[in-house]
DNA sequence: GTCCCTGCAAACGGTTTGCACCCGG
DNA sequence: CCGGGTGCAAACCGTTTGCAGGGAC
């Protein structure tokens, strides 16, 4: 993934097979994994990383915009890529994280009731059921597509 | 304040000294203390409560529905009365937390766009500048009321 | 030699828990 | 006597840090 290599390159940090392993698996897993299951992934492969290590990878990354920390829950912190701007949706049945498109939320008069303070960015957090935790309608239509 | 007396009866938790100095202490400062801050609190006045009671107490408060825990940044956890919904303002310099009324963000074309979730309820949060943050006009104007 | 990344183990800090004590009913 | 709130101290757990070792340049 050459795409990866040159993040590196074009943000001013150090290459490191540690360092490599961790963004990859967080491009590849959009999941919001948490430092521990980064840290028990690589492990099974290669490069091993140590949690320490994982953890310096990890804010080395953030610092250099890459890897962005979501803070959803209190007492764990769980990190994703730094793409596009977006939002979360939180399952409370299977408390799966999800991402939603951006919405210009604060555009959205917000900006004037929050006046007179100045509003540089926000973050929406959804909560409900996911896709696959939806209620099932009884019986019936079930096997029609 | 028999208010407060009366939301301990109306929602089955037992009254203590303890518990009725934590949840008078949040009704009276909406700025959102951590445990920590209850703590030194109460403890400069009568009656003292202990760390872990005030943990305690204010568990029993957010389980009986008068206490709302807040998450906004990762490793602490903030406390606030449970009254109306509303969102939250986090102003970047100083760091202070504000309540802003709430709005129907997810009335306007985000449920649509969630789908096929379900959304039950969201979070918003908003970061810039509070009131006193904002950066002043250089000179002029500046005793102008 | 210098820089700094890694890994280990210890430290840290917010939160929880176990347990003895005590008070009201 | 019983239920359960309190306080202390220890445990817990995610995260950070100090430090020795080592690889790239």
């Amino acid at each position: 993934m050459p795409r990866i290599l040159d993040s590196f390159r074009t943000n001013a940090l150090r290459f490191s097979p540690q360092r490599y392993a961790v963004l990859q698996y967080l491009t590849t897993h959009p999941s919001h994994p948490t430092a521990e299951e980064v840290h028990k992934a690589l492990n099974r492969n290669n490069p091993r990383a140590s949690l320490a290590t994982v953890y310096k990878a990890l804010h080395a990354l953030a610092q250099a915009g890459l890897v962005r920390e979501v803070n959803l829950s209190a007492n764990v912190t769980r990190f994703e890529c730094a793409g596009e701007r977006h939002h979360h949706f939180v399952c409370e049945r299977c408390t799966r994280i999800e991402d939603l498109p951006w919405f210009d939320v604060a555009g959205l008069a917000v900006k004037t009731k929050a006046a007179p303070r100045t509003v540089r960015t926000w973050e929406l957090v959804l909560y409900g059921l996911c896709e696959s935790c939806q209620p099932q309608p009884k019986e019936k239509l079930k096997w029609r597509k």
